[in-house]
This record gives structure tokens, C-alpha cells and sequence, in this order.
DNA sequence: TATTGTTATACTCTATAACTATA
DNA sequence: TATAGTTATAGAGTATAACAATA
């Protein structure tokens, strides 16, 4: 059931960010770097359970369209912090104005305790 | 919330099923074929949401490794129908029996209540 | 020696087009 | 002509090993 879910969310999302050129896996690193200005590939990669050689990939993608920058640490230079690009921010913001009516569309079936209590439950099995 | 839930039950699934070499994929194609014996690939294929040239592939290696076979339809005889052989009747009853305390531990957070809510929650978001 | 990031690469999963044999 | 099944193949997602730079 968890996967039956999970692939209509995704069907959802294709159909609803296919315009801004948006997947599950960008939306997340945009919205995570948002959050935490200067987080580094590997704390990105254990939050959103990716292998880092995966994430380093689409980082080098979103990096050469201009939408993420890379800065090395000046306390420890092996250490990359990752910033949103002005043009990354602007994405991302489009972005999340379709979250809402995405949300509610993929949750139809249920009344909004139902949603809060879907979230809490999921929450649990697998904290973020 | 729905990706990560997902990853931790296929994860597990690996860990309580790998001795038995069940996937969580061929573990739901034996046990659709187990309770609908005679069932076409196409309709396992829309049931489980596999398109059907993966779905084949998969049958072919069980076919092979003669956990199930195939009857050609009598009336019919483009239509295949699917069935268990005593070997797979007998994989498919030893994995079962790893089903409830597999459930037991992927959802040990939550209550007994709690579990038939979250199930009841995402059959409504998409039905089997 | 250990850690961060990176590259290269293989493997699995998923998707599309085209073919066959029956209807 | 249309349908069920199949094959071949390409693409996306995910995995491991090895390397460079820095600590």
C-alpha cells in the first residue's frame, strides 16, 4: 500500500511540476538547501537517503544550469557549502506555490485530520 | 514522508526475506497468483501497477526456475493463465509465514489501532 | 590515518516500440 | 482490425569501488 501511494504521488507530481522542469528528488534539494543555506552534499544526502556519489550527480546538473553554487568552507576546505543561486531561489519558489493544490489534490479522498493524522503516522515509522 | 516509509519497509523486506530470495515484487506476484490461480499477466501486471514487459521478464525467471507455470486458455488461446507449481505453493507459504512479524517490526511505533488506521488511510488514497 | 567530495561504473527498475499469434 | 503476450532495448534510479584533496 505504502508503494501503491507513493507511485500516485509521483504520477501527481510529474503531471503537476512538469512545467518548472522539477522531479521529487530536485523539489527536495531545493527546498532542503533553501532551508539550510551552506548545508553540505553529505548531510543533503543522509536527510533525503541518497547515496552521495547519486546526489554529487544531479548537484553537478543543477550547478551547470545556474540554479545551485558551491562554496568551499573557509574552517575546512575539504567542506562544500551549497547556496541557492538567485535563479535556483526563483525556481524553487514557483515550485512551491503548486505544493498546496498538489497536496490537496493527491489527498482528496481524505478530510484534513485524516491528512494530519497520515503525516503524523508516517512521521513516526520514519522520522526525517 | 510516503518515499522514506516505503524505503524503510523495502529495506526490511530484504533483511526478513533474503534467505527465502523473495523481492517484495515476486512476493506480491506469488501471492496474487496463490489466491487468483488462472489470472492473466496483463491483469497482474494493471493489479500491481507493473507494465507488462517487466511483469514478463519476472515471470519468465520463476517460470524457469519453476515456481509457476503457464496454461495457454482454452477458450482463449491468446490469453495465458498463471499458476503455482508445489514449488512455488511451498515458497509462497514459507514467506507468510515471515509476514507478521515482519509487519510487527516495520511497525513497531504504532499502535494496533493505529496500524488498521494508517492502512485504512492509505487504501482510501489509492485502492488495490 | 580518516574524512569530504568526486568520478567511474555496474546493476536494477522502469518505460517504449515493435513483433507474434490469436481473435 | 484489435487484443494478449512477448521480445528487444533504452532510460532512470540506485549501488559499490577507487581516487584526490584536506584534515
Amino acid at each position: 500500500m505504502l508503494r501503491l501511494a507513493q507511485l500516485k504521488f509521483f504520477e501527481g507530481f510529474y503531471e503537476e511540476f512538469a512545467a518548472l522542469g522539477l522531479t521529487p528528488a530536485t523539489y527536495a534539494i531545493f527546498a532542503v538547501i533553501r532551508d539550510n543555506p551552506g548545508v553540505p552534499p553529505s548531510s543533503l544526502a543522509s536527510l533525503l537517503r541518497l547515496r552521495l556519489p547519486n546526489l554529487i550527480k544531479i548537484l553537478n546538473e543543477l550547478e551547470s544550469s545556474g540554479f545551485i553554487k558551491r562554496n568551499r568552507s573557509k574552517s575546512d576546505r575539504r567542506a562544500v557549502e551549497l547556496m541557492l543561486t538567485p535563479k535556483g531561489a526563483k525556481l524553487i519558489a514557483e515550485g512551491a506555490r503548486l505544493t498546496e493544490p498538489y497536496n490537496e489534490r493527491m489527498l482528496a479522498p481524505l478530510t484534513e485530520t485524516e491528512q494530519r493524522t497520515l503525516l503524523e503516522l508516517l512521521n513516526r515509522i520514519s522520522p526525517l
